[in-house]
DNA sequence: TCCAAAGATTAGAAGATTATAATATTATAA
DNA sequence: TTATAATATTATAATCTTCTAATCTTTGGA
């Protein structure tokens, strides 16, 4: 990787680094939701789920569609859920987290 | 992932997501090197190279034996490498990079 | 014992992120 | 055309991060 790929890429890496940001990334993995949907499963105002959609849709890891009133949100790139498996497994064998 | 695991898997993503950091997992890949050799090989301070080991550390990602007065450091989990074809990937597809 | 090399720690200024609250925009239905 | 539901924007205080510079600490060899 060159310096700049690295800059690149911690930005990347900064825009998943949030737990309202992850838990998007999960809910997408099943499919469309809308952002209304996003903030009340997460449990977060709308606001701040406007905010954190805007940074992972600038970094291209969430697309946005409009539907009338509404806007649907998906993942536009599902490569990074196999990050899930290696968190859940790294967690676990290396920081010693059990439920 | 419960509400929990995504705070620690934010944390562990935070400590990949800055330049130096990545640099050095990416040299680790290619085996152990000493502290010095690392802040020289990415061209940066002793104390920003001391400092950004530990938050490497302390999440898990590499680990530090100690010989005489060197320290050498290693990957403590290597799976991670897969992310850098990930995003190397990302990179090109989503966010339009070329070197 | 004393020095030098390797690394850790601390302090602090500058900048970035987070979360909340308040307000603005936009599109449809009545 | 107005009210409302859905989403965006802006401002701000509080909290983290980053980077530099200066100062420890530890270890092995002269």
């Amino acid at each position: 990787m060159t310096h700049d790929e690295r800059k690149l890429t911690a930005e990347v890496l900064k825009a998943m680094a949030h737990p309202v940001r992850l838990g998007v990334i999960e809910l997408l993995a099943g499919g469309e939701r809308t952002c209304t949907a996003l903030y009340e499963e997460l449990g977060c105002s709308q606001s701040m789920m406007s905010q954190q959609l805007k940074i992972l849709c600038q970094q291209g890891l969430v697309t946005i569609r409009k539907e009338g009133t509404q806007k649907y949100c998906a993942l536009q790139n599902p490569d990074f859920l196999k990050l899930f498996d290696c968190m859940h497994n790294h967690l676990r064998t290396f920081l010693h987290f059990t439920d």
